[in-house]
DNA sequence: TAATCTAACAACGA
DNA sequence: CTCGTTGTTAGATT
């Protein structure tokens, strides 16, 4: 459930508390999350150093030194948390890393996520994140972008902006607003879009996501000191709020199925 | 149209007409089905031998010397044929092939079809034939293989047939008698198949075949010398037989839409 | 009517 | 959508 601005939030915090600081050890609970032996990967990151951590869509990269990444995904959700010598760790958690001062991070996930460890060269090859798109708040995120990789494509604009190989970081949550700001219906087909209805996407989604990154991300979700966030659903213009008035008219916000997914509209504005 | 039957025929022919003969020269009409330029195939196949002609599901391969191949798929159908020195050449060909004593074939297409001229090391990356699964009449495709390449596959048993990938050489035509012969509804999904099914389906697989080859082929179509074949509608347990009664029983067969294309069917004997 | 590729879509599994 | 795999469908191709 995280999705780009929770992610942000994550890789800022963690720029400030993890560079530097050189792994100890790990504890490994669940193996289907690794990409490698349980084995293989302690010994490879066992004296590694953290060097830099990015956000990439929903997936976070920290570089370590010895040419070394390790990428994480918290999937359908869960926690990643910070602790400090002596802190009480998590009841519950799939990973733990820590550094030689005793401080680390936990993960825990709702139900599945990837921890991988590659080689630098391995990174081209990763069929996880090799085909990521750019994240939207990316500076080579441009409405020139933009225009370029929907290039006529049928696809269903939520589709479009859920599949991560041209548009990274964007999850169920955010693009519901996202639509509504842009005043299109979820299953309307990238094709048919007029030049302003791509601009106004375009722009939807920037606004969207940077207003949550101010709020410091969703309520519902926990940054790296297990804080929640203040983007609360008064800040939603339809996301989850079936049956309450479309925040533009009276009319009451539906909750339809879209493929796989449910959709929260306003269907005087979104046709 | 022409299916593994029509293809092992003209096959055999061409066998006893082309060996040995060197390319004098070609015709190319239609750009679009060769795989090169029209100059570079003329120079490539200029003064080669055949030496040797071979099916594989729908596709003829010719062995050249000079570690070539010419590869020709019939696409909806169309006529291949034979032409000795002095004979009056059909009124229309997209191809044309003819060798130093005057000989040669043409080829007419009823829409597209592929004529792929390749050196024998681009066979295993060529898109359209390096995933080719068996044809059934190959002695390698036993009871064994078949039951191996199922393996508690979901696709529906027409679709399976149709796909190239698995068994090469059945098309729309034979697929309906084969069904019939084995009493499947075509959406019958593999994996609910019984092993007495799975038995039935590939002796008539082999049957079905085989009986075509030994009538010459379907009288629709012509082999290699213009000569239509003698599997007539009689021969047909059920395609194409719409509201005539059922081989076994008095049920009037149905004509039915499955997936993309139509089934003959027996309601009777094909739940 | 016929054959195949592709993109998009759906069901399912880890 | 969290993503890959498998299979299905609609549209296009000459």
């Amino acid at each position: 459930m995280p999705e780009l601005p929770e992610l942000t939030l994550l890789s800022q915090k963690m720029n400030q508390e993890l560079i530097g600081h050189k792994v100890k050890g790990t504890e490994i609970f669940q193996p289907k999350n690794i990409n490698i032996s349980i084995e293989e990967f302690m010994e490879k990151i066992m004296n590694r150093r953290i060097l830099s951590v990015k956000e990439r869509g929903k997936w976070l990269f920290l570089e370590l030194d010895g040419a070394q990444f390790l990428l994480i995904h918290l999937g359908m959700g869960g926690d990643l948390l910070h602790f400090s010598p002596g802190d009480t760790l998590p009841e519950k958690y799939k990973f733990k890393l820590h550094f030689m001062n005793g401080s680390g991070f936990t993960i825990n996930f709702w139900w599945f996520g990837y921890i991988h460890l590659l080689d630098k060269k391995q990174l081209n090859t990763h069929k996880l994140t090799n085909a990521l798109g750019l994240s939207p708040l990316d500076e080579a995120f441009t409405l020139e972008y933009f225009k370029q990789i929907l290039n006529g494509r049928k696809r269903r604009v939520k589709s479009f902006l859920l599949n991560q190989k041209r548009v990274a970081g964007i999850g169920n949550v955010y693009v519901q607003d996202i639509l509504f700001r842009a005043q299109l219906h979820p299953n309307r087909k990238m094709n048919t879009l007029t030049v302003q209805e791509v601009e106004s996407l375009y722009f939807s989604i920037k606004k969207i996501l940077l207003k949550s990154i101010e709020k410091g991300g969703l309520i519902h979700e926990r940054d790296f000191y297990g804080n929640n966030g203040r983007f609360s659903e008064e800040d939603f213009l339809v996301a989850y709020k079936t049956g309450k008035h479309c925040p533009l008219c009276a009319t009451p916000i539906e909750k339809i199925k879209t493929g796989n997914t449910s959709s929260y509209i306003c269907s005087a504005y979104q046709k």
